[in-house]
DNA sequence: GACTAAAGGTCCTATTATAGGACCATCATA
DNA sequence: TATGATGGTCCTATAATAGGACCTTTAGTC
């Protein structure tokens, strides 16, 4: 009766939501990219109990998202790894499907230095820089959207019981 | 000691996270993008408990990002609300995430129609059509991403034991 | 109609996770 | 030598999860 994992799954998503998709987790990442990374801040921020962000900070390291930097006066902070830095997109995505999607609430702002303008985050594709959505995108099941293991014995199982009969 | 919810911290992806950002969810969610919507097929492809499943679909209508489809023969199938079809570019920055940086993983495919290739998500903003990263973007506090309500009050009770010495 | 199976749930129990408080060691500063 | 900030650990009550048993409705078959 452990909580099940999504690391072996078959699927990057899914693999990446077994690092960062646990509760507290991806807020712990938002403020560290805001500047927040002791570990005292962090936990006035976000106001979560102190063994939860130990263990959440934690498996961010494990997972290669964060790491500990000493500081000159014996104390440390909490600083992204370059993969956690890449995961800035998946942070501004969220927002922004929320200021569209739940609408009562006050945006973020996020501005960005290029333009000057508040960034609405829109997703496009790395070839041809076109707007991507459900709408156009085919998802093929391909090598690594195959069913889970549980899933695929579970099949076999159920062979096994018809083929009894 | 319930569990903390993030809906009414003053922040659209904490608000966001409320509502597809628990164990599951989110899988959930691709399954049924991916055109497996009925209980028992979510059930089978995830290898989730049927309580646990249940619990999320119930979550995910309320939360307005499914809803429960009748069909002729007396079943039912679990679709897509306009928010709900709108999350896809968060499941591909995901998956774009984990293609990229749990390099052991074999990749997704996602196929884009417009240009025939296979998608690796990036993010622009909306104004300019630039990237934007963590390194372009600068985040104001804002009226969105103030203290959280607790935060606030910690804050209280520190100035008043302060100005009580 | 009786039987069987699928579909979609609910309920129960053991285990695990979470929240929040108490406690503790280290260092810096007054 | 106090005093407090920092960064933890440990304990306990409550909540969540996993997984199995069971149940009702519908569909299809004999």
């Amino acid at each position: 009766m452990e909580k099940v994992s999504f690391a072996d799954m078959p699927c990057t998503m899914a693999n990446t939501l077994d690092i960062i998709g646990e509760w507290w987790s991806l807020l712990i990442i938002r403020d560290i990219f805001i500047g927040i990374n002791r570990f005292n801040s962090l936990r006035d921020h976000l106001g979560i109990a102190r063994n939860m962000l130990q263990r959440r900070l934690q498996r961010l390291d494990e997972g290669g998202i964060i790491y500990k930097h000493p500081l000159q006066n014996g104390h440390s902070e909490f600083r992204l790894t370059e993969a956690g830095v890449a995961l800035y997109p998946i942070l501004l995505s969220l927002a922004s499907w929320g200021d569209e999607w739940l609408a009562e609430k006050p945006p973020n702002l996020f501005i960005h230095d290029t333009c000057g303008k508040a960034v609405n985050a829109t997703v496009v594709c790395n070839h041809c820089g076109e707007p991507v959505g459900a709408h156009n995108i085919t998802q093929e099941p391909g090598p690594a959207m195959q069913e889970p293991e549980a899933s695929r014995l579970r099949f076999l199982i159920n062979e096994l019981k018809t083929s009894k009969k």
